[in-house]
DNA sequence: TATGATAATAGTAATGATTACTGATAATGA
DNA sequence: TCATTATCAGTAATCATTACTATTATCATA
């Protein structure tokens, strides 16, 4: 049901998640927007970010920290969360083969469809910059 | 700094959490404190929570879908976040070892100080009522 | 056991992220 | 071209959480 129409709103938001690699909120999502159309709505954002998720052309990733993600890439891989600087990180599948999912599978009567894996520390860059011993700005609540 | 005195509320609230295993959240929490303390603030509840969740007392947990849970068993283990009711179960721990953050920081020149590993899906009780088929209420956005 | 410093409280206002509502506009199929 | 209906911009509302403030409770020490 709902058949989905074109909109240019829309395909903006598409193609800007699919060129950038920063995982974006969606208030990043809408500053860029607002260059193509400048009295677009934040609303209009959100809304097709979800669509475009539930689609299966985006993904949405919910850190647990303040605002959720999107994610242009759709190829299976983790994600590093970095507490210093907030910023988000793809990461090399470090369960590939979905172990975790058939091992927690086993003792439990329920029906397991979907693992999440995410890491969190210091990324490279605030490493550098001195940022590793509990200068963290996030995840202090 | 900032010596922590000692509170009733906050008894409360450590042992509540102590002696629950659904994983409440803060407003849940909320409620039960209301009938020790009928004019506690939800303010309170939430400073406490989070200082109790500092102090490593109690643990956050944030599954990316509405509010965050709080979970007074420190055992290391994994959580499985039911799609059709909600509910947050304990499961065995996936990745005892935490081989993943090993795995995941080989490839990585930052550091990881952290992995959580959640899974979801649907419960027994939702699976046995027939809510396996897309019944969702949760997860939908 | 009184006192003084300060942490914690209740009550409430404010914030931030997200969703819902509404009348106007744009896309699509007949 | 027309009718249908998804989408839009603009805005209000919601939800979870935090911040603020004057008052109260805790607790070490006099």
């Amino acid at each position: 049901m709902a058949a989905v129409k074109f909109s240019r709103q829309r395909e903006y938001i598409r193609r800007n998640l699919a060129e950038r690699r920063d995982h974006p909120t969606a208030d990043m999502v809408y500053r860029d927007v607002r260059k193509a159309f400048p009295n677009v709505s934040l609303g209009t954002v959100y809304r097709n970010l979800s669509l475009l998720a539930k689609l299966g052309d985006i993904r949405r990733i919910s850190g647990g920290e303040g605002a959720d993600r999107f994610d242009g890439r759709m190829d299976p891989h983790d994600h590093f969360f970095c507490r210093v600087c907030g910023g988000v990180t793809d990461l090399p599948l470090a369960d590939g083969g979905q172990i975790l999912k058939k091992r927690a599978q086993k003792d439990f009567a329920g029906h397991i469809d979907r693992q999440v894996v995410e890491f969190f520390g210091t990324c490279p860059k605030c490493l550098k910059a001195g940022g590793a011993k509990g200068l963290s700005v996030i995840g202090n609540k």
